[in-house]
DNA sequence: TTTATTTACGCAACCGTTTTCGTGCTTTTG
DNA sequence: CAAAAGCACGAAAACGGTTGCGTAAATAAA
């Protein structure tokens, strides 16, 4: 038994393989009762048509590149969640990508997507990622880019984000109107504008409630994680210690509970903790973890959906769009709320 | 300008395009001179080949499926990870496909891999999954298949799991050791090969301690949190309650932790609890949860490497071999270990 | 009845690479 | 010095579909 191509088809059919092909894609060239019977055949058969064949004429691969720095990462793995939704319902297939963080392994990914690899990228920069000149030399060679979570605001295109800052002030206010008169915010190196969006809001919120601003409470994390232990330790041993956190990575909230369990503070009494967070462990955590949880997997649908719309069109143009999905905050034991849920 | 094909360069170097072509892959064909200079201006013009094309043409796409259950789950995108480490070493592209549990996307799923879409399949299948036809038809038509985590024994190919057996013998023996009387092992519905082999390993510690077998302690959840919240409730609330359980499924440990709570039951005093899981968190749970972790990164490591392995051969012939990479009990305070570390 | 239009299909080019085979040319060998 | 071998490259046929265009027959319009 040979392979089994559209031409198999043909011959047994009597018919041209163009024929065949008109009639698997339902063109209106083809009689209703030419295409019963293809379409019987290719059932019988079991035939599947060549993708590589047809992406390569059709110059489109129906393929979309979903660029991420982690997948062991709640936020991520459920964005990707959202994104095979709707891939699947438009016939889409995924290939994902992992930046582990680093800037040149994303350089070479979009590079490689010049090829025309995608149709179209998700992507979610590295926190490396300083420069877009490598994104705008992809969108240059008509491949879209969406973004979703971590955006670069220079790149006109659709992204897709959460209302960073705004989250940051409800927390931040939270923290304080249960009585937190000297909170923290946990950061972590790079350039994120998320971060930074963060940081913003918490900022403001302070300010609110005449609260000054103090550099020794920005607390900048790395990705060593033995180095983050020693400075949170550092930190919370010191005179002037915070008596709220607000961290704005989901992974460093865990580091936090285990510098507290050294050092004997009690959560929420000493140290109230709030985390950006989409773990559903959260409420499970001794105490159950305030968090701010993000809609990954709308984020995800979102960005999906925006990028399939525009490859589906004749000349798709991305709109410069801004499309936030709000985060909630979930009061649970970690904070001293009054009407503590949960 | 029109688009940048070999002819391109091909032209410009007054080359034929075979030659440009053989000079890319460095054909001994080619002149080292020549060679430079097709190089030189590829780089020059920023040149990636087009995938699809040279697809159709080898006859293979460098592309690996990998076909999970669910991606929001620490296994699982722990896997991916793996996976992906040795598909970008080896140069494959990697295209994710979800079967959400179910067995009709599966079947869908793999039905479309016939296509020749993907060199080789990476393989866990679903709860729903009771026969294996679809895998047999894929792997006659020369797709091969790799099994990792969740296997089906029926189909000769690699197999890459963990002792599961083996892992629920040490944990329920940990159990009773630690003073159980009466452990029980929460299930879930479905036919999987790893939970049954759990299964065996649990009656295998219960007879060598002579504590006799009892179905009421073999706790068979479901997919609907709210049923299996039910049902563990009414099974702590019995006369003959466990006094400890192995959960063979990672999310179904946050539920025990609920009903315990609501029920006034002490971890680990009332109730020791031992779950397979892979949350980083789970040290951080309340109290510690003690795991029995799986190398889900070294398992998607060892799975990708095989496929890979067998497809760079010529004529590849899967050996019917199980790779199996032992799980790791840590003991942590949701259980009464003497010797309590962590 | 003649002409115009529609219907249903086939021909052949094309998508961008890879690969086999052939061909001059230079170099080695007997 | 003729024959054989090696070298560097080009021509052309694939790979498996898709699609614009041509065309014969069938139908509709004039």
């Amino acid at each position: 038994m040979d392979k089994l191509t559209i031409k198999t088809l043909a011959k047994e059919l009597q018919l041209s393989v163009s024929s065949v092909s008109k009639a698997l894609r339902d063109s209106h060239e083809i009689s209703a009762e030419t295409k019963q019977r293809v379409l019987a055949l290719a059932d019988k058969l079991n035939y599947t048509p060549n993708p590589y064949a047809s992406s390569l004429r059709k110059r489109k691969s129906k393929t979309i590149g979903v660029v991420i720095p982690e997948v062991v990462n709640s936020f991520f793995s459920q964005s990707i969640n959202g994104i095979e939704y709707i891939a699947k319902e438009k016939g889409y297939h995924v290939l994902i990508y992992l930046t582990h963080e680093d800037f040149e392994n994303e350089k070479a990914i979009l590079k490689d997507f010049e090829s025309g690899r995608v149709d179209g990228v998700l992507l979610s920069v590295s926190r490396e990622t300083t420069d877009c000149l490598h994104i705008q030399e992809l969108i240059d060679k008509d491949v879209p880019v969406v973004f979703f979570d971590r955006v670069f605001n220079e790149i006109k295109t659709v992204k897709v984000t959460t209302n960073d800052f705004e989250s940051a002030y409800l927390a931040t206010k939270h923290l304080i109107t249960s009585g937190c008169k000297n909170p923290a915010f946990l950061s972590i190196i790079g350039s994120l504008n998320i971060i930074s969006n963060r940081l913003e809001g918490y900022k403001k919120a302070l300010q609110e409630y005449d609260i000054k601003f103090n550099d020794h409470n920005i607390i900048n994390c790395t990705t060593d994680w033995e180095y983050n232990y020693k400075l949170l330790l550092k930190k919370l041993k010191s005179a002037k210690r915070p008596d709220g956190i607000l961290s704005s990575i989901e992974n460093l909230s865990v580091i936090i509970y285990k510098v507290c369990e050294d050092l004997k503070l009690k959560i929420p009494a000493d140290l109230q903790i709030i985390s950006f967070s989409n773990l559903d462990t959260a409420s499970f955590l001794n105490p159950p973890l305030t968090t701010v949880t993000q809609p990954a997997y709308e984020i995800g649908q979102a960005a999906a959906a925006a990028l399939v719309k525009a490859l589906e069109k004749k000349n798709f143009v991305m709109p410069n769009e801004n499309i936030v999905i709000p985060s909630v905050l979930i009061t649970r034991k970690s904070t001293k709320n009054k009407s503590s849920n949960k």
